[in-house]
DNA sequence: CTTGTTATGTACCGTATGGTTAGTTGTACC
DNA sequence: GGTACAACTAACCATACGGTACATAACAAG
């Protein structure tokens, strides 16, 4: 039996040299997109070689899609683990949104890393039998709350789950994604924290009045 | 003096080539990012040789420059011939919020560039002289229409323009530049025309309800 | 202690790629 | 029709880069 790896005892330990090369490519990719990346920089930076990296991923392109399939899993568990059933139908939807915002601004490398990947057509992400199938959770939430907010006369009913996801993930990811343009073009950086509260409350009430707008009137 | 180099009467024509390179690299660099792209493979869609691309660019870096500069005038030139003084302020906002989804639907290229730049954190359009100072037009509309929404009680106080902006921007763009992988977690194409519509519908609605939300209310 | 296997390090390779050197030809002007 | 310059071509170069051949050492099991 294989006595667990702990620590740093062992001079050979196959999880912890996998993770810190996943770890340094992550960063790598995310910071100069797949061409842009170098497998001999990705290397240097962890304690092993080159060589190791193509022992566990076989390729760049192998290694990236690893990369991407890790920081694709997290956010999905964050969404499916949100609890909204006892919120009104308003303060959920409300609750969806800052805990996308949250997560993002949290992990702007996960942010950059679906730019790169968009930029590639999304090749990877639609080849991999681990990322089908994601959809899951963030659906099925927004579409409880949506189901119960229609049903109490609070929510117009010409938008479905995708649209409200579709319209909080567009916020909260511009604002990681198009920060560098942004601030050359405008002069405003868009994650100073002094206006993170403005925005954070900006993509409930933007989600929010959307779904109520006129409701009950005309 | 020059007579003016039209049609395909001469062999050498400095203007055609110019332009044929950078429409070629706009492509290249569009599709595959900076690092991706290949000069070769820029070179060998005109009617030129790499050379050329050198002798009129200086360099890889130069010539995405000169790609990316071009392709930003564009739209500024548009927003700042909409003419919006005619309307109300809920109708003006609408109307350049559709004028920001109709030209970003109808260049691709373009927002593809701005991602791409943004994962080099606009180090290239922050030195680039032509790009500064592009602020203007879309914010300075978009001022006076909020002023006068302020002034007729109808806009709430706490967004300003370049709120107003990132907002539609946020929309307009993420439909476009995440649109790959947004279809394959959620089987959606943001761009099938029959939804097209309800989009263009769906961005004027979100920013003229966030902006009309509760005023005169509690 | 031996042995088979998994993990790891060193040194190297072929080629794709950005960039250049050197020379050639069309065009305007006199 | 000669001349000077801008526009253009072809062949070449150095090297950065992804990837590999080969050797070896740590570990678990008997």
């Amino acid at each position: 039996m294989a006595t667990a790896p702990e620590g740093t005892g062992r001079q050979r330990d196959p999880e912890r040299t996998r993770a810190e090369i996943l770890d340094e490519a992550t960063s790598e990719f995310a910071d100069r997109g797949f061409a842009g990346a170098r497998v001999d920089e990705i290397a240097a930076r962890t304690r092993t070689t080159k060589r190791m990296l193509y022992y566990y991923f076989g390729s760049k392109q192998g290694l990236y899609l690893a990369v991407l399939e890790r920081a694709y899993v997290g956010i999905r568990a964050l969404e499916r683990d949100l609890e909204v059933a006892h919120l009104n139908p308003a303060k959920a939807v409300r609750a969806v949104a800052e805990l996308t915002f949250d997560h993002h601004e949290a992990h702007p490398d996960f942010i950059r890393l679906v730019a790169i990947e968009n930029i590639h057509h999304a090749e990877h992400l639609r080849t991999s039998p681990v990322l089908s199938g994601l959809a899951g959770p963030a659906v099925d939430v927004l579409d409880g709350i949506l189901a119960r907010g229609r049903e109490a006369g609070l929510f117009r009913d010409d938008a479905d789950a995708l649209d409200v996801h579709m319209m909080i993930s567009a916020f909260c990811v511009f604002r990681l994604s198009n920060r560098h343009t942004f601030a050359a073009i405008f002069g405003r950086d868009l994650l100073e924290p002094v206006r993170r509260e403005h925005y954070r409350r900006m993509v409930g009430d933007l989600v929010v009045e959307y779904l109520t707008a006129h409701v009950g009137h005309s």
